[in-house]
RNA sequence: GGGCCGAUGGCUUAGGGGUAUAGCGCCACGUUCGCAACGUGGAUGUCGAGGGUUCGAUUCCCUCUCGGUCCA
């Protein structure tokens, strides 16, 4: 290094860790991980500028700038561009791009810098009580290749000084450099980490090798990943108890005044310097904790009243920050994947307030931060309602799952045992830890894990059929120029159903587009699939020989059809992000000859008015007759220029993409088949929609021909609902009509006939015979005119006024015949209704049965009508 | 895609092969100057849809729809 010969740093070995590191100190022994003026910077910065967040951005960028490196805006934090991560974690992976299995760099500009926010959520623990770790950070990212307008180490080491010492103010003699190795995603390099006072500011590595340390050989493209937490170079000049005091802006201090802290320098300097230190020596956080406590003699009543709520105001804050970045992003929080991080996030930020009883209003500290924030990222000023519309969503959701967890709880009886624990966690989602948590269980069975697993082993993949393609050069695919319908190919290889051609105008499986039909060599064709750059078409008879000419047909009417649900699924994409917010994503799609479907990223339900909107959006881009342009770019040269938003479909692994834009609303990388124009789809239709999981949302629909037919059908569907309606109006109407007459008629009959004192009556086809005293008496009818609601009705009302009253109604419903018997109190000991009805069934070719007082039966043998009453009038009268 | 749970008046719900529970709400009347409170009474609940078993299904079985939840 000419910088360390020229600035007379010297070369040592740590009296420790025996690490060596470079440094100016001649009193200094060990290395920054071990020296004792580690954190000496808290309370008393080493230089006398003081740069908060945002301008310690400011000044590293125009740093840079002035030499020669171009200033890139941010990429995402969700990472889109690579399957393999779900955020981006380092600003390296801004500009790496899995190929199979090669990882290879994609600069837009070289030299660079870029402040790129990082999601890490290893250390969630941490976060609130060490004072500097983060959820999320900005890792300033220098990268350089070094060619005629990039370099290497040497400069790499001048720039990252002078920063230190010219722009931050830091005087030489307090850096030191530590060497190291760094090794990463297949390839290593010397790495140099600088530190000032024990803070690591930065770590440049220099990426040369391709392998592991004991097998590797040097790459194609050399790399310099330099990566510094912006956040420590505020710190470093701040001096502040915590990096959180000066990386957040004005929102720190709101809280702690909302919140009442009283926060004394004189306890939190020398706290969060022991906490610091501590964090090296110990890996327990507690035991980090208590040591601190312990060293800087600080009071239980001073742990509770100041440091325990700052903690909880730290995390709440960086918590917002990380979720305000990830769901401007495009994330949501959800119970699967990355998502899941977020949810957590969120709950801890509400049960964090719970805990300290601290009342914050959310959307006013996203309100702030997004304020500060956009100082260094204006971009997030587009996304403010979106994201306080989802925070306030799923903060509504925590409560009702806490809610819901604490009635179903409230329900057990008994400790649950294991089996208990995994029907409430897969059918009810409530956590052991929960029933930890509210003392329903004392431990989290040591098997649950293990039961849990074993439900739900997964099943075998398919397996992936190699088939023998060495030595086949790509395939012509004619879908992209001419498209013909009908064409001729030469047989390049043929075996068992599978034939090979040179050129090909059959669209394989892919994108969510299911392949082509039609005939090769007038043989039926099965599938299509791609295997790199080679189509496979598998047919049904007998392949032709190889070094053949054959003729093609392309299933016209299929393509067509196919054809044209691929726009319209980048047209329900972009209206449903249109009417819905910015987090919709495009998370799956198929498209099919006469059905489509298209899942989205969406936090709820779609409700009916969400539907018709969508749809309607879609239907007018249809009207406007829009054109559909495909263009093919160098992939950086289409992020830069269209942004991330051009992968809906996942990532594309090529250098060069195909976009395919529908005017300026939709603009997506796309390898399928598409209209030239919106109109020619004429119609879009949303079928159903439905929730497949969290955070996705499914929507089922069909285009063009499939939409017209779907549009006619429905309106015969409801014009015959309609009739099943009124009839089903009209029953319902008899029904009320009969329990009406019965309420009126009841009590008129049940009076006359309670008005028999002796002997026989008989009122409207009701007959009551009055027995001898002691005796039961007895009244029936066999009337159709009759139902079950008036026998209940009327029964009820005599055997109440007459106790030794038994009541028997028979009457023929439909092909059946049904009987009622009630008996009044004093005599259904000896004159059970249910043995009465059981008896009279019997004869009617059935069953009943019922209680003492009340019971029906029923049979099929209509002619048996007068010898069944025949023997209730013998079993009751005897 | 798979598993599990659920669907009962406007809301929350009990129940379970044989008259469908209760609370809240609602309406009417009474008490009151009026409100609240109280009292009395009232309501068109096809017990998610369809099929099966049965004399009889809201209940049991099957299919479907919708919702919840967990796992891929």
């Amino acid at each position: 290094m000419n910088l360390f010969e020229d600035q007379g740093f010297e070369r040592r070995s740590c009296k420790t860790c025996n690490r060596y590191f470079w440094t100016l100190d001649a009193e200094r022994e060990k290395c920054p991980d071990h020296s004792d003026d580690t954190y000496s910077f808290i309370g008393d910065p080493p230089t006398s500028k003081r740069f908060d967040y945002t301008q310690s951005w400011k000044e590293v960028e125009s740093f840079f700038v002035k030499n020669n490196h171009t200033s890139i805006n941010r990429y995402p934090v969700v990472c889109r561009w690579r399957d393999d991560l779900y955020f981006t974690i380092a600003s390296i992976v801004d500009f790496q791009r899995v190929m199979g299995s090669k990882v290879i760099f994609e600069f837009p500009a070289n030299p660079l810098v870029v402040p790129q926010t990082c999601l890490r959520f290893k250390d969630l623990e941490n976060v609130g009580v060490t004072g500097r770790h983060f959820s999320s950070f900005c890792m300033i990212g220098q990268h350089s290749i070094p060619n005629e307008n990039g370099y290497w180490k040497d400069e790499c080491v001048n720039l990252d000084f002078n920063l230190l010492t010219q722009q931050f103010g830091i005087a030489k003699k307090e850096i030191t450099f530590v060497e190291d190795v760094w090794e990463g995603g297949g390839s290593f390099g010397s790495s140099l980490e600088y530190f000032v006072r024990g803070l690591e500011l930065g770590n440049a590595v220099f990426t040369e090798f391709q392998g592991d340390l004991s097998n590797y050989k040097t790459l194609d493209q050399r790399i310099i990943d330099m990566g510094a937490g912006l956040e420590r170079f505020a710190w470093i000049t701040m001096g502040t108890p915590t990096a959180y005091d000066c990386c957040f802006g004005p929102i720190t201090q709101k809280l702690i005044q909302n919140a009442g802290i009283d926060t004394d320098s004189s306890i939190l300097v020398p706290y969060f310097t022991e906490i610091a230190k501590n964090l090296e020596l110990y890996e327990d956080l507690s035991h980090v904790r208590k040591n601190a406590i312990k060293t800087t003699g600080l009071s239980d009543e001073q742990i509770n009243r100041i440091i325990t709520p700052l903690e909880g105001i730290y995390l709440i804050i960086d918590h917002i920050r990380t979720l305000i970045f990830a769901i401007s992003d495009g994330a949501l929080p959800s119970n699967v994947g990355g998502g899941y991080n977020l949810r957590i996030m969120l709950r801890r930020i509400v049960s964090t307030m719970d805990r300290l009883k601290l009342k914050f209003d959310l959307n006013e500290i996203i309100d702030i931060q997004i304020d500060y924030l956009k100082n260094t990222y204006p971009e997030l000023e587009k996304t403010r309602e979106d994201v306080k519309e989802i925070i306030s969503i799923e903060t509504g959701r925590y409560d009702s799952s806490k809610q819901r967890m604490q009635k179903i709880v409230s329900k057990l009886d008994k400790e649950p045992k294991v089996e208990d624990l995994i029907t409430l966690y897969e059918s009810d989602g409530v956590t052991p830890e929960y029933l930890k948590e509210m003392k329903v269980i004392s431990e989290i069975p040591s098997t649950f894990y293990a039961k849990l697993s074993d439900l739900h082993q997964s099943k075998k993949q398919k397996e992936q059929v190699n088939l023998p393609l060495e030595g086949i050069p790509d395939t012509e695919l004619l879908f992209y120029g001419d498209d013909p319908r009908e064409f001729d190919a030469e047989v390049l290889k043929s075996f068992e159903n599978f034939v090979i051609l040179d050129k090909t105008a059959f669209y394989a499986r892919g994108g969510g587009q299911e392949p082509d039909k039609g005939d090769i060599g007038g043989q039926e064709i099965m599938d299509i699939t791609k295997h790199g750059n080679i189509i496979v078409h598998e047919i049904k008879g007998d392949v032709p020989k190889e070094g053949d000419t054959v003729s093609c047909t392309v299933d016209a009417k299929r393509r067509d059809g196919i054809t044209k649900n691929h726009t319209s699924t980048h047209i329900i994409n972009t209206s449903a992000r249109s009417v819905l917010g910015s987090w919709v994503w495009q998370h799956s799609a198929f498209k099919e000859e006469d059905h489509a479907r298209l899942d989205i990223t969406h936090h709820s339900a779609l409700t009916n008015d969400d539907v018709k909107k969508i749809e309607d959006a879609a239907n007018s881009i249809i009207g406007k007759s829009i054109p559909v342009k495909i263009e093919n770019f160098d992939r950086g040269t289409a992020e830069q220029k269209y942004g991330f938003r051009i992968y809906q479909g996942g990532v594309v692994p090529v250098k060069s993409v195909r976009i395919v834009s529908i005017g300026d609303l939709d603009i997506e990388a796309c390898g399928g088949t598409h209209v030239a124009n919106t109109s020619d789809i004429e119609q879009i239709k949303i079928t159903k929609t439905k929730r497949i999981q969290d955070g996705v949302v499914r929507i089922e629909f069909v285009s063009g021909d499939s939409a017209k037919e779907f549009v006619k059908k429905k309106q015969q569907d409801s014009e015959s609902k309609e009739k099943e309606e009124k009839m089903k109006e009209e029953e319902k109407g008899k029904r009320i009509e009969q329990r009406q007459l019965a309420k009126e008629r009841i009590p008129v009959i049940a009076k006359s006939l309670l008005e028999c004192k002796q002997g026989t009556i008989t009122v409207d086809d009701i007959t009551m015979k009055l027995a001898a005293s002691g005796k039961a008496n007895f009244c029936y009818s066999t009337s159709d005119n009759y139902d079950d609601v008036f026998h209940i009705g009327l029964g009820e009302v005599l055997c109440k006024a007459d106790p030794k009253l038994v009541y028997c109604g028979l009457f023929e419903q439909g092909e059946k015949i049904r009987v009622i018997v009630y008996s009044g109190e004093n005599i259904s000991k000896e004159k059970s209704a249910g043995e009465i009805v059981k008896s009279i069934s019997q004869i009617l070719g059935g069953a009943g049965g019922g209680s003492p007082k009340f019971a029906q039966g029923g049979g099929i043998n209509k002619s048996k009508k007068e010898d069944a009453i025949k023997n209730a009038k013998s079993m009751i009268i005897e």
